[in-house]
DNA sequence: CTGAATCTGACAGCAACCTGAAACTTTCTT
DNA sequence: AAGAAAGTTTCAGGTTGCTGTCAGATTCAG
């Protein structure tokens, strides 16, 4: 189970952090709006805390620009006492639960717990990656709700940009990938299966980088 | 982060272990299975480095073995190239990832380092440089939450400056990041890709040295 | 003010990439 | 064992957008 908080206090950002780690939860912790966008991009989380008072914008904008691009991730928001009615504009805009500032630490656990046993329909092995729902120890791969069947080379392919989320794979990089160590390969093989996984999983799922390789992002 | 690792060939065992320990890792370093798990009973560990072919066993066999008690722990095998059937096996029976003999070390390096990564739940480590978050192994950027996309040549150069902040970097130096060593280039390359640099970036992240050459700086 | 260094918009050429289809290989079926 | 089906690799033609160069504008040092 692992959460994104996004809070710029120090103190409660530290407290917060220890307070869900002693839980077993695996807590990255930014401060900055920018930041947590980068984070969500190359991992995958199963629940958001987020301040709306960021040095660097608004998280209610933001919270608002995530659903708006389908994100369905649970949100936890964190307000101040002053700013009950952002509570009501929070809501609105997708947000699953509310703490005020200063709130309780075992009242946020709690909180944490509720959203997080609501939403854990499937124990882990789940991994959501926008509109595929994949299980990388079962070999499945689920499009809006519909199988999708791999052939090997895809499927090795699909694996190595799955377990590096996020990041460039360059063409050699991949090949390793599909081809024990080494193997040279002249023609355009890596471009092909590239092509037949996205016709799979769709076009957007692997993002092309002349030049340097390609890149699976959790969006 | 403690690494243990199970491989019988000498000079390979020995030559993974010293480059690891040169990065930080602590290593055990065993011949055996039996020793292997010895020393998992004994230890906690961060990651396994698993030979296939061993004196007093299948690795194959012992990683299932691991799997069905419920460890875990995160696995890289190291396979001889003509056992790559293996491959496929290793990652059935729960191996995260896969060396093929002979391998580059700093290969080794860098997927000891992402499935350590993957574990311990760290997204990718991203730079804050003033108003840009930089993410290297996903080779993007963003300026003040925008996304900027940067091309083949215009990363090598920017990569150039971020690994050299606050130096003063020459015309030659930037030239040998561009180019593979020594390719003499007569026109103003160099200035073209500083200007698409400022215009993509902002203009006061390279600062002009004139007479010596460009400097990025912190801010 | 003058010359040298640097900046930047424009552009032709071409390497990188995409993709449908054919040739070939492996696996399955009868 | 032969044929069918599925998977893999290669090839070729079409497209995209990066790259290096130049020329004219601009900045800077003396």
């Amino acid at each position: 189970m692992r959460l994104l908080l996004v809070e710029d206090t120090r103190g409660l950002g530290e407290a917060v952090r220890d307070q869900l780690q002693e839980e077993g939860y695996a807590v990255d912790w930014v401060e900055r709006i920018s930041a947590a966008r980068h984070c969500l991009r190359s991992t995958p989380y199963d629940l958001l805390l987020l301040d709306l008072m960021l040095p660097d914008g608004s998280g209610l904008e933001f919270l608002q620009q995530l659903r708006k691009s389908g994100q369905a991730l649970p949100v936890i928001i964190l307000t101040a006492r002053d700013q009950i009615s952002d509570r009501i504009a929070g809501l609105n805009a997708g947000a699953d639960d509310y703490l005020v500032k200063p709130f309780d630490l075992d009242e946020m656990l709690a909180r944490v717990a509720a959203v997080a046993r609501r939403y854990s329909g499937n124990p882990n092995p789940y991994l959501q990656l926008g509109e595929l729902e994949v299980d990388l120890a079962a070999r499945r791969i689920l499009r809006q709700g519909q199988a999708v069947e791999l052939s090997a080379r895809e499927w090795a392919l699909f694996e190595a940009f799955v377990q590096h989320l996020g990041q460039v794979l360059t063409r050699s990089r991949l090949e390793d990938a599909l081809y024990a160590f080494g193997a040279e390969i002249e023609s355009n093989t890596i471009e092909v299966y590239i092509s037949r996984l996205r016709k799979k999983l769709g076009k957007s799922c692997i993002e092309t980088l002349r030049g340097m390789g390609y890149r699976m992002s959790v969006k």
